[in-house]
DNA sequence: TTAATATATATGTATTATACATGTATTTAG
DNA sequence: CTAAATACATGTATAATACATATATATTAA
């Protein structure tokens, strides 16, 4: 089995436009579907935080590849709706370390419930087998450079 | 094999957040890369405009999903850019149609020349046949309602 | 130790993509 | 022929983002 890369140029230039599509696609119902008080960031920022110990804005903005810029407004989104509670970084004045709050866990939840439901229904007439290798073809693509 | 909605609720939820990865993943890509003169949207109307005859914003807003008022500012810079040119609609008074010019065919296939080169980066590593059930299993979140 | 430099974060500004509300011209229905 | 609907353009708002810059703190080199 050949490699994506030597093969047919057709294939390519379809995925090329259904990856298009589904960013647009995905984007808009992302703003769309608000679930909820939580954006896309939010979303992913307190899944991240559920699993972890506290982080500053500098880990978190390269853990999600965005500018740190980008990362302390979002923060500052979440602190503000109480998601989030900024302490102290004992080693590095100034820095910050943010940890979810019970609130956050619980708006979290919800979201993901939400979320949920909304995969649900999208992927109703899938097979299991479908959705696992879907997982895992995205996944890939999610770690590649 | 059962439908994901009788699922390991495990599943789902990583696809939720895969989903979500790839999202901004590929968002962000594509305001980083600007390749040529053409941002997503540009592309996509481009591409379908390559292949039919002239349309008007509304049709262009059904197909694409996307608010009439939107896709007007989009059709309105590529206009502006000279890439697709406005006839009246000779049957509405109120409409015009939209057809690519030569200089927006010759911009398409430039950015989809520096778009394919970077998806032959992306899926360096994949098989043909990965390649192909991506495609027919992106296809089918694109058709989704 | 002190001065220069680097770093972590916050904030100002700009861009892009989007929706919704509204206004205008034109068409269609009664 | 008038009233309602439609196609489009434009005003306004929001969200996510990057880059440039400012500030406080930390680190390094002399």
């Amino acid at each position: 089995m050949g490699r994506v890369n030597e093969m047919n140029q057709e294939l390519i230039e379809k995925l090329d436009l259904e990856m298009a599509m589904l960013i647009r696609k995905a984007s808009s119902m992302a703003v769309e579907k608000r679930l909820g008080n939580l954006d896309r960031s939010g979303y992913l920022i307190l899944h991240y935080l559920s699993r972890r110990s506290s982080q500053g804005i500098k880990a978190l903005a390269e853990e999600f590849r965005l500018d740190a810029s980008t990362m302390s407004r979002q923060i500052a989104a979440l602190e503000g709706k109480g998601y989030v509670e900024r302490l102290p970084d004992p080693n590095d004045g100034r820095a910050s370390l943010f940890q979810i709050t019970d609130l956050g866990s619980l708006e979290f939840s919800k979201a993901k419930e939400a979320r949920i439901h909304r995969f649900h229904e999208l992927f109703e007439s899938w097979t299991e087998e479908e959705g696992l290798q879907f997982m895992e073809l995205i996944g890939r693509l999610n770690r590649a450079d």
